[in-house]
DNA sequence: ATAATAAAGTTGTCAAGACAACTAAAGTGG
DNA sequence: CCACTTTAGTTGTCTTGACAACTTTATTAT
């Protein structure tokens, strides 16, 4: 079980790898980039959270990407030791071309397997995450 | 989608990683051992094939196994390329250490799903496998 | 108000995964 | 038989994940 999860998650993300390739972004990073679409001006410490990694990890992540000059990172209006993130323009315009391909990747990866499945399954996922925290 | 898949897969990786601690074994280590607990003498060409990884991480995986003494290289006995790789009685000594150690685990996941339901996941897992080759 | 504790972020280490480049041996073709 | 190609294994680099240890700032308790 764990086994099979293990090679269809890795493989799973290494064919998004290849397909971000050309736009220079890991699916780790488009996690990060996926959050701040949602809402920007969150704290490291915030996104560690909402992708389920610890702060040093995540902390890496968000300087790759801001070498990689999509994101900023501005000093926390209240709290000095925190910081706020922010998408630049480059990071706002991967949104348009990151989000097809995974679209893409998805729609490639449930080929012949019924809709209700996919959300059967992703129930599961969440239940064994939930039994085992 | 491939969000849960990874958030499950790392847990359930690192749930495992702690419970195998004392026997100082990771989850990938332990795939290899699982492999030679059913044959020994293959290579470690044949066992990249089978744990779904590639050469230079099987490779590196088996120098830790040595290292820990819980395997032995061979050299080939036709093919002067390869290895033949074998348990320690260590390594045999782990199987039943660790085999229920994992059974355990499974059950910690699967508590509260029904049976079927993991047959039926492990069945869409193999399939997005397949759709993503 | 000050001391103790907690939290945010940073840095270092080790195991792993993907990939490229390499060596040496095996197989294949002319 | 010899050149070409393939294959097994190795080494190096980069990104990630878990963890421990640390600094700085907030919070809490006394």
């Amino acid at each position: 079980m764990g086994f099979i999860l293990n090679k269809t998650n890795t493989k799973l993300k290494n064919e998004l790898f290849q397909r971000f390739k050309e736009y220079d972004v890991t699916p780790e990073q488009w996690a990060v980039l996926n959050c701040l679409w949602e809402q920007e001006g969150v704290t490291p410490k915030e996104l560690a959270d909402r992708i389920f990694k610890d702060k040093p990890n995540t902390n890496r992540i968000l300087e790759k990407l801001q070498m990689k000059e999509l994101i900023i990172r501005k000093l926390h209006p209240i709290d000095k030791r925190a910081y706020q993130i922010f998408l630049t323009e480059r990071g706002w315009a991967l949104k348009e071309e990151l989000i097809p391909k995974v679209m893409q990747l998805l729609e490639t990866a449930a080929i012949g397997i019924e809709k209700e499945k996919i959300i059967e399954m992703k129930k599961l996922l969440n239940q064994i995450y939930d039994n085992l925290t």
